[in-house]
DNA sequence: ATGTCTTTGTGAACGCGTGCACAAAGATGG
DNA sequence: CCATCTTTGTGCACGCGTTCACAAAGACAT
């Protein structure tokens, strides 16, 4: 999960869980592709099945956004198709712009899937002199020094940093000034934003880690390789009578 | 959060919950860099206003690990950060297979924060022909034919599928069947794999998306450019007899 | 030792998310 | 028009995760 928004005590945002918000582009990636093969309708178990989520969770899901299902029938798909990107704001372009323009962002701005469903990349910026002017995907990158007017005279409202973890804060703080209200963040930095401002990150780093934990769980408890020494002796190992530093469970 | 792992009723692994375990990482960042500053000692306000978080989760998180705190100074940076790093795995060396070397698996490649923390990239692995013995960051390129061959010699057991959406369940199958059992998947398709085996995904896509729906509420409910009805139907936005607005998607 | 002051560790309450199970809605066929 | 069959929409219960609030643990000064 690459994923947390900037705490907010769940915001119910107008009614809808945010769980159900995240699993719609879900549904809506596999609608899609029912679309796209002219299915005209699809049970709630089909499309769950598609998904990989409970059908029961689905249902919930979509009662949230209305009874938009057809009891012994199933759903519409051309109608949902429609109703969750009206719900989702896809019906209206978004303009993005990738600050950073390195490894990562010259991969994001290359990746197709991103104008695919209405988010059309606006600019590229980057702080090296050297890059500026430079095509990338196609678009000239520019000068961060461009970066609020940038923002300013195309609308801009979603940000991508991808910038190095040092830079993030930085630019993170310009972009919000410059009237930027969300931000996708892949530098591995906790970013800190005013109320009113979503910030998302993805952080490959924390979910390798995750996988490492699971996975080492899976190798079997026992078998621990490291016989590694404590980089540092607890100071407090020591702790008085009841003594106690759980035993370090090695196993 | 773009994440998610395989459907499992929240295998609450060991007794650390998941949600704990998927803050670790955090944690430790924010520790490592106090490690760098050579401070001893953190309270746990401290180091949850650096890790972005409630204090009280934080000491309840590390309350799974056991009492590694010491009440009325706080804990050790250097013992907890061993601590952390042991039951994350990150003691050991997890070698990594990258599948798909186009844009998104070359900017993988060569990201630095890979091998910093004890991920190896094994090797880079492609289908297409004309990628084969062409160096990626230092690391020739090897066709898909040696796919189970590179598992197993090198023991992976975590791989990274960055392969277009359509190739992503072939590669994850022969991936699985090679033994690999922790899987990041960045392509946009919801993978099946057996139990046992670890999926997390990271989708751009979605991350996009649910920043677009909480940004269009943020625009003001009624500045929409869309001609639809109020954006929250209460309910009984039911579909007219006549209603279905084919309405196909405009992106 | 004793008292004070800081900070941990956790009991308890609460809210969100999930999934079961079923009544009701509606299609379909006779 | 009625019976049957399919599938939705949701009431309900349960468990996880979050947060508050505080007793107790321990450092530190006297
Ligand atoms: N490469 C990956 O696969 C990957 C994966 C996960 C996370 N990340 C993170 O993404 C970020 C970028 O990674 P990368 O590999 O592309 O790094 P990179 O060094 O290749 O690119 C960083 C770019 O940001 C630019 N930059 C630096 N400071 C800037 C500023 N203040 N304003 C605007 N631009 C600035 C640099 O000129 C450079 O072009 C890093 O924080 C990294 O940790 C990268
Ligand atoms: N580029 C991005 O920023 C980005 C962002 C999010 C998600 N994604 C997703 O990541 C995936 C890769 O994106 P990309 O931009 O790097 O695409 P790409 O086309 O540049 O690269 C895909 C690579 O995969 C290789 N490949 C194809 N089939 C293969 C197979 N069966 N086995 C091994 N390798 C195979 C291709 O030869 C190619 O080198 C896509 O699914 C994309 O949707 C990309």
């Amino acid at each position: 999960m690459a994923t947390g928004r900037t705490h907010r005590p769940a915001t119910r945002s107008r009614g809808i869980p945010e769980a159900t918000v995240a699993r719609l582009p879900l549904y809506l990636r596999a609608l899609t592709a029912l679309s796209e093969r002219s299915v005209p309708t699809v049970s709630s178990e089909e499309l769950a099945a598609a998904a990989g989520v409970n059908s029961a969770k689905l249902r919930k899901d979509f009662s949230y956004l209305g009874s938009y299902g057809t009891r012994g029938v199933g759903y519409d798909v051309e109608y949902l198709v429609y109703q969750i990107s009206r719900e989702l704001g896809l019906t209206q372009d978004w303009p993005v712009v990738i600050v950073g323009i390195g490894n990562l962002g010259a991969a994001l701005a290359n990746y197709g899937g991103f104008a695919s469903r209405g988010f059309r990349v606006a600019a590229l910026i980057d702080a090296d002199p050297a890059m500026a002017g430079k095509p990338v995907a196609g678009i000239p990158v520019q000068h961060s020094d461009q970066l609020e007017k940038i923002i300013e005279d195309n609308g801009v409202s979603i940000g991508v940093i991808a910038t190095p973890a040092g830079a993030a804060q930085p630019v993170c703080d310009r972009l919000v000034a410059a009237g930027i209200t969300s931000i996708l963040n892949f530098a591995p930095t906790v970013l800190s934003v005013p109320d009113g401002v979503d910030v998302r990150k993805v952080d490959l780093s924390i979910e390798l880690q995750i996988l490492a934990f699971h996975e080492q769980r899976k190798a079997g408890e026992g078998a621990a390789a490291d016989a590694g020494a404590v980089p540092l002796a607890p100071k407090a190992s020591r702790k008085g009578p009841d003594g106690d530093v759980p035993a370090v469970m090695p196993a």
